[in-house]
DNA sequence: CGTCTCTTTGAGTCGTCTCAATCGGCGTGG
DNA sequence: CCACGCCGATTGAGACGACTCAAAGAGACG
């Protein structure tokens, strides 16, 4: 039903990905595409991978689009907590834990792989690289959560719009997803706004002192940015949380 | 130097929060307590166990004392990412990373076991009830972190101060640190501040507040919840992210 | 008894929010 | 092909939450 040659295109970002924690095995790679070609789903934008509350019993790895991890308060509040992009992992090993306690809702149309539990430790059992790799990205994804903490709690609306597009700039260069100085952006001001933790109206004058300033060019979700250096002083950006290891 | 008697109560706040996520064999129990028995250090207030940019080489568990978390911005304001009570670990798993991207302080004077990566890795594949709970507990520090994220991103002062609260006292109850309704709550409200993203000043009046509609007693270092479901519920506060297995 | 740290209080400022309305693009149905 | 409705972006204006600055209590400690 699909083609296997398409096939080793849609696992690209994860290899990518998870070869710039630790050097995958050929091995690895192997089964890594099997198990992806084996579990391919498709999720339409504004549609739910998971919703908090719900058992977990998959691990999920993203080919293609964008989602975003996100929390509800009683009266509707929304908080994104953070984004999911191509070759992330979604709960690598969250299923530890047997519930859901966030929402995962697809932002753009999403291809993904869904590796049942039992699959998913066999895939870690029987190749090392690939386990450590996994295992990483988990815990890059945790730090990304510490440094978004320091975001909202500590910088203001102007350092953390700028901080939170240096880092989509930095996570998407690894998988190939920056066309030069440029990006598709494809989210919403609301949810900048719910990822921020501040208002619309205040995200929306927030990049409008960004373009005035001439650092960003943001229109028709096309994101391009003119001067990341400035950016990056102005956000107080550093990309070491990233861990994101420079290899030729 | 140090009676096993004595060393076997120290392990003690360690083995129940462990035991809350995995239910542990009598060998994992008895390696692990081994493992820091020969690792004991201690720390005093004001003391940094490790530091942003340190490299990563041993996992610490805590036996005693308060910790916090914390990451500094260049021009020195400080987020506190996350507090580490009794019984926690740090980093785990961050070996994986080989740098710190995060800095640990102590709050109080502490007991710790550092254990070195050679003698983790071999514990953790010593025992598959201890490797468990161990990574459990990774997942259950990102699960807080996130729950961070939605805090101080979208709950106003006083939910968000309350919410701190209600989260600590949550974690320091399966330690059997919570006497009645009351525990020590040795931190300042300048790390309180740095914690919720708010002022000392601001912090301050917050307190003030739940002090005056007679939810909390704080003074003195111990901290008194007179109302535990009406703090809960100024807080918006659901512990389900706590993943808190409630067993008899 | 002086010093240091933490807490508390007062007062004024400012960042960010809310409310409200307009504008623009896009898809759909008449 | 045009009118309507919807969603996202934008603008204006006023309100308020939280911040900063400043100074004064209050314990703890040597």
């Amino acid at each position: 039903m699909h083609p296997p040659v398409l096939e080793g295109n849609l696992a690209q970002p994860v290899i990518r990905r998870l070869n710039a924690m630790r050097q995958l095995s050929e091995r690895g790679i192997a089964l890594l595409q099997q198990a992806i070609q084996d579990g391919l789903h498709r999720a339409r934008p504004g549609e739910d991978l998971a919703t908090e509350g719900d058992p977990v019993d998959s691990v999920r790895i993203i080919l293609s689009g964008w989602l975003c991890r996100y929390k509800t308060l009683a009266d509707g509040r929304r908080q994104i907590v953070n984004f999911v992009l191509p070759g992330d992992s979604c709960d690598a090993c969250v299923y530890l834990l047997s519930v859901m306690d966030h929402s995962i809702g697809a932002l753009t149309p999403v291809t993904y792989a869904d590796i049942k539990r039992p699959v998913f430790e066999q895939l870690l059992a029987s190749d090392r690289s690939l386990e450590e790799a996994l295992w990483c990205e988990t815990m890059v994804s945790s730090a990304i959560q510490r440094e978004w903490t320091v975001n909202i709690g500590r910088r203001v609306a102007l350092e953390r719009v700028a901080h939170l597009l240096c880092e989509l700039y930095e996570r998407l260069l690894p998988v190939g997803m920056i066309d030069g100085d440029s990006c598709l952006f494809p989210i919403t001001q609301m949810d900048l706004a719910d990822a921020t933790g501040l208002s619309v109206v205040h995200v929306n004058r927030t990049l409008q002192e960004l373009r005035g300033s001439g650092l960003i060019v943001l229109r028709d979700r096309i994101l391009t940015i003119n001067d990341l250096k400035q950016l990056k002083d102005t956000a107080l950006f550093s990309a070491d949380y990233l861990h994101t290891k420079r290899h030729g």
